[in-house]
DNA sequence: TATGTTATGTTATAACGTAACATTTTAGGT
DNA sequence: ACCTAAAATGTTACGTTATAACATAACATA
């Protein structure tokens, strides 16, 4: 979480001013350390574990997050669809389509092993479908259809092979 | 892991005999408290911690194995494809198979997040092809084909009915 | 029996997470 | 402007899962 983009940063502050404008839930509110939560995830490619994320805002800001605020803020966001958590690796992302405003599924992630990015995607209904009817043959019916796939991002992949072939030298 | 019935002990002793027959790896050795893991593994119809298994062990018998151990016994178990990890819940299960003799793809889990019962499926290779390219397409590659889907048993999810209904009154 | 390898124990600690209770901040009525 | 209740955050302690580092025991075989 070094090197931010400008094009990242701009587009984190944009979607914080989005949600913003939106009212969320009965009574909540979109506080500042709510608001910088949500911005350093916005601003990551990869998934970030709750002490990562308490790490980086603190980093940034004099006024402290305390470990367990980020994970009751973690919390809340995701309550409001804002961030999703990777139970495969217990880390966190921003969800993709906060601009959307159409409903969406539920979601699908593919994270890299080696670097944490993550990319969330969407499988087909007929796809899933299939799933859920080899589930339901085996008396068992799915709670949550979040996928999460344990992958290798190419560039991670090529490095990786990169090393097996200087070793085999 | 209370009252086990005398098909799952029977069935347990009978695949650790059959282990034992077998030779595992280079210079391995399968010693009484690798086989009573695997044997409490067996014993189980829900994926189990690798806690609970020191803990589940220990009652059993005066000479008790370490945490550590446990750990290194499933790491060991795994390596030898007789046990798997559910990285989801950070359980561990006995493998399906281990009596077939012709090898095995990579497993699929269906695992209840109320009782953690756990059921060891297959998915047709059409369905994960599909699922592999749209993974391709997303710049991905699979690190781990093994899925792991978050679902209900019908028991579970039938109690679930049941007190919603009781409190919808 | 001596030696190396494999297995296990012991202790400490890292990483992720939650429970319980205290304090601060804020919105909204008066 | 002030009071109050609800919401947000802080503090401390602890639970759970997991691994590192180092020591010892058990075993296989030359």
């Amino acid at each position: 979480m070094k090197s931010i983009s400008k094009k990242l940063m701009d587009k984190a502050s944009h979607i914080v001013h989005h949600v913003e404008r939106k009212s969320l839930a009965d009574g909540k509110r979109f506080t500042s350390k709510r608001k910088r939560v949500l911005a350093a995830l916005l601003k990551s490619r990869k998934a970030v574990s709750a002490y990562d994320l308490s790490e980086y805002c603190n980093k940034q800001n004099a006024d402290s997050i305390s470990v367990m605020s980020i994970y009751r803020i973690l919390e809340m966001l995701q309550n409001e669809s804002l961030v999703h958590k990777l139970k495969l690796s217990n880390k966190y992302v921003a969800c993709a389509h906060i601009l959307c405003d159409h409903t969406h599924g539920v979601p699908q992630f593919l994270t890299c092993r080696t670097c944490s990015e993550v990319k969330e995607i969407s499988i087909a209904q007929s796809t899933l479908n299939k799933l859920n009817s080899i589930i339901l043959d085996e008396g068992f019916s799915m709670a949550s259809p979040q996928l999460e796939i344990d992958c290798l991002c190419k560039k991670c992949s090529d490095s990786a092979t990169h090393k097996i072939s200087e070793k085999s030298r």
